[in-house]
Parts: C-alpha cells; sequence; structure tokens
DNA sequence: CGCCAGGTTGATTTCGCTCAAGCAATGTGG
DNA sequence: CCACATTGCTTGAGCGAAATCAACCTGGCG
C-alpha cells in the first residue's frame, strides 16, 4: 500500500531530473542553483501511482513532501464516520503535504491520485537542508502558503455566507479555467475530472442535493450535464447567478 | 484614518522597545538578532488605537504588517451588502496583516480594535530586509502560516460537517482557554469579549439563531449567559456536545 | 422624555438533509 | 452468455434546522 517496487520508475530512467521537469518554473524549485537542483535530485525518489491510490493518510506523520510531476491528486478529508470530502485538488507543478511538514504537524488530510500519476518524494531532512541553505526557498514557500491561506479563509467566508447554488456556480467557474473549451458564441464545453459524490462533496453538500441542483440548473438552462461533460451554453448567465448573490 | 499624530505615543517613551516587550518571546522577532533589533525599534511605529477604531480596511493595499503589543484586534470581513463577519481574535504578541504582505495582495480582512490597544506598525520595506537578511525569520512566519492554513481548513471543515450547536460548543471551549474561570467543582464562568452579533458570525449564523441557541443550551443546562457573563455547570456536558457530534 | 441599537421572541417559509426506492452501468460467478 | 450483486446516480416524500419577517423589549444616551 505504501510502497510497490513493481510500479516505481526507475530514477534513472530518463525524465524526472528536476533540470528537465517541465513544470520547473512553476515550482519553489525555481529559486535553487544549479548545485542545489543536483543534490536535489540525487535526494529525491520518484515513483507512479495508479488512479485511486493513496499517497498518504490522514493522521501519518509527515516524512517529507511530494512534487506532482503529472496529472492530478486529490487531498481528502475524513470525518469519523467515514465519510470524506474533497478539500482541493493538486496539479503537476505544485506541492504537496508541505502543510504539514512546515507545520511540523502529522497528515490533516489524505492524498489520493485521481489519474495515474507522478510525484517526486523529498524527504524532511533534505528539504530541510535545501530550505537552510537557501532563503529563497522559505521566501517561495512562504508566498504560497499565504495565498493558500487566503483562499482557505475565501472557502469558510463562502461556505457560511453563501447558498449551494451560488457555490456551485463558483466552483464550476473555477473548473473552467482548467477544464472549460469556450467557444465564440459564448458557449462552454468541459469534462470534469470529479464524481457527483466529488463535486458534492467539494462544496459541502450531500450527494442527493448535488443531484437536484444539476437537475435546476438544467431547468433553467444554465448548464446541461451528462455523465462529467458539462454544457454550459451561455456562460455569462452561468456568472450572473455569482454576482447576483453577491448583490442580494 | 491611516494615521493620527496625535493618539501617537513617541518610541522614546520608554515601554515599546521590542526588547522591554513582555510579548517577545511569543512573536516571530525572538530569532532576531540584537542588531535586528534595534533596527527593527528604530523602524518600527507605535501607536494607540481606542475601542471600535479601524486599523486596515478590507481591499486596502498592505504597506507592512502590525504586531500586536497589547489588547485585543478583531479580524472582519465584509460582503457586499454590508454584514460583517469576525473571522478571528488577535492577540498580544500576534502579528497581522501578514499574510496579505507574504501573499502580496491586498488585504482580504479589515482589522478593527476590540478594546483600547496599542499595536507596531512594521512597514513593508523595513521588513523585506528582515527577511532577507535573517533566514530563520522567514521561517518563523513560515511555520506561523502554516498553523494558520490548518486552523483555516479545519474551519471550513467543520463549518460543512458540524451543526451550529457543534460549533458554538465548540467555540465556547475555545473562549475557555484565554477567559475561562474553572472551579473546584467542574464549573466554569467566563466574560466573554464579545456581542452577540459578533458571536454569531463567528459561526456563521443570523443574530436570531444565536439567540434561539443561546436559549436551548440554558433550557438544556448546558451553559447559562447573563450579557457577556456565560457560567458552565458541568464542564463535562459542553465537551459531550462536541464528543456526541463526532461520533454522530 | 423619546430615540435607537442590540437583543429576544414568535410565526412562517425555505432550504437542504434523511430515508427510501428505483435505475443504469459495470462487474462477477456459474 | 445470462442471472445476479454492486456501485453511482437520480428522484420522491417528509422532516427539521435555520433564515426571514416582524414585533417587542431593554438599556444607554442625547
Amino acid at each position: 500500500m505504501t510502497q510497490a517496487p513493481l510500479d516505481t520508475e526507475p530514477d534513472d530512467s530518463g525524465p524526472p531530473t528536476c533540470f528537465s521537469c517541465p513544470n520547473r518554473e512553476r515550482t519553489e524549485w525555481c529559486v535553487l542553483t544549479e548545485a542545489e537542483t543536483k543534490f536535489l535530485v540525487g535526494r529525491k525518489k520518484s515513483r507512479r501511482y495508479l488512479p485511486g491510490e493513496t499517497i498518504y493518510r490522514q493522521g501519518d506523520p509527515c516524512n517529507g513532501i511530494y512534487c506532482v510531476e503529472s496529472d492530478m491528486v486529490g487531498i481528502r478529508r475524513n470525518d469519523p464516520d467515514g465519510n470524506s470530502i474533497l478539500l482541493g485538488i493538486a496539479y503537476e507543478g505544485t506541492i504537496l503535504g508541505y502543510r504539514s511538514y512546515l507545520a511540523d504537524e502529522e497528515h490533516r488530510c489524505s492524498a489520493e491520485a485521481l489519474k495515474a500519476c507522478t510525484l517526486c518524494f523529498i524527504d524532511a531532512a533534505t528539504l530541510r537542508q535545501l530550505l537552510q541553505g537557501n532563503p529563497d526557498l522559505g521566501l517561495q514557500f512562504l508566498k504560497r502558503t499565504a495565498r493558500a491561506l487566503g483562499q482557505a479563509e475565501d472557502k469558510f467566508f463562502q461556505s457560511v455566507t453563501l447558498t449551494i447554488r451560488t457555490r456551485f456556480a463558483h466552483l464550476l467557474l473555477v473548473m473552467k479555467d482548467r477544464y472549460g473549451q469556450e467557444h465564440d458564441d459564448g458557449g462552454l464545453v468541459m469534462e470534469l475530472p470529479l464524481s457527483r459524490q466529488d463535486l458534492a462533496s467539494m462544496i459541502g453538500v450531500r450527494p442527493e442535493s448535488m443531484s437536484r441542483l444539476i437537475r435546476r440548473f438544467e431547468d433553467e438552462g444554465i448548464a446541461f450535464f451528462s455523465g462529467r461533460r458539462v454544457h454550459v451554453p451561455r456562460l455569462h448567465i452561468l456568472m450572473d447567478e455569482i454576482q447576483s448573490a453577491d448583490l442580494a
């Protein structure tokens, strides 16, 4: 469950050397010197995960951080009675588990591969050395963490002030940035990477409520859903959904 | 609105020199060298605020950070239609506005003195110099930010999974740590520093609901409220309120 | 004295949850 | 290849929690 040697692609197979990593510029690592990067390459461990596979589990001690090399990872949190909510999605070029590492706590969330994906693991000792050696790296993390904090506060604020309808509209608009294909006629099509259940949990509602919500959106011509495909005929109507709530 | 010279206590009046600050050990500044602290003392501006006075306003550009020297500051966020919710309270020895500074954004919240209190302002340029000069300071901020992020995620999670009732019990228990006076008989008395409206906004409900909630707690013998004074006859009953919710 | 903000209370409505059933797609074993 | 379980999603009926609307009370203050 934690390590499956057969799945592991050996490091010397080429690509995953940080230098050639296509995400390099987007990650915190971009401030590292060549020597530091070389050090990192020598210490990190790349590994491939299957869809649905757990990367780390809520409550585990945090032994290091992960860097998403390709595809997407879901961040989940479980409550004691077993149902999980999806707190966010991490894409290639983002770092995972840094909050627990930095706060010096155990993991508060689980991370799970949403598709087949490959991650690099950087153990705590290595990271500590890098942070100590290059202050800019710390500042990079600081910025990322501060941004994440702002988003988390937003989420709380929205959860107590907005209706689920508006929250869903928000979610769709966020998804649009990554999955949306806009057409000239103001229409939008996207293929969501999530099940209904996960969609529901992201805005904090029961799956049944999500179903009904989708139904209402369709009845009102705001958006049409078939499987994971979404069609929004007129984007501005979806936008209005948010505006009207803000002013109401 | 931003600076009122008449209220400003001159720095040379004694106390506020960081060296003698009773909060020193609790703040991020404790990692500064003597020279750096001296630099900080020379650059910071201490100022007194009246109860209810605004320290900075949501949407303002972030020109620096504030360090709470004494008493308490409320962190509020307003939605477009004017009602505000209280996101948290900052006490002496904590730093304010660092999120916006670090994320390089404008303030997302307003800060308002809940009592008469005095804060030190450290302008962005000074802070930048300190951060650049002493990597440990950045790591201090990093830890604090990471912790705050964890708390914010908790808050969101709780707002969607717990009932109002449980959230209120949580809030009371948090308040207990600072304001509670426990008696031998298992009882607890505290003087809350907040109006009903603010209490309500902290758990994301309308004031009317807060009234009813309080009523229910009294009817059930869980806690008794008179003005801002709260009496909890048996603490463990309040605790149970949280337990039962977690297991339910 | 009258005003006003903050707080309480009641009546009503709305929203989202629970429980329960049904359905389609997928998988499994014979 | 078919009967059968399983899983994810949808739908309906009923319920309960919290919001809304509205009235009223209270204490502070001009």
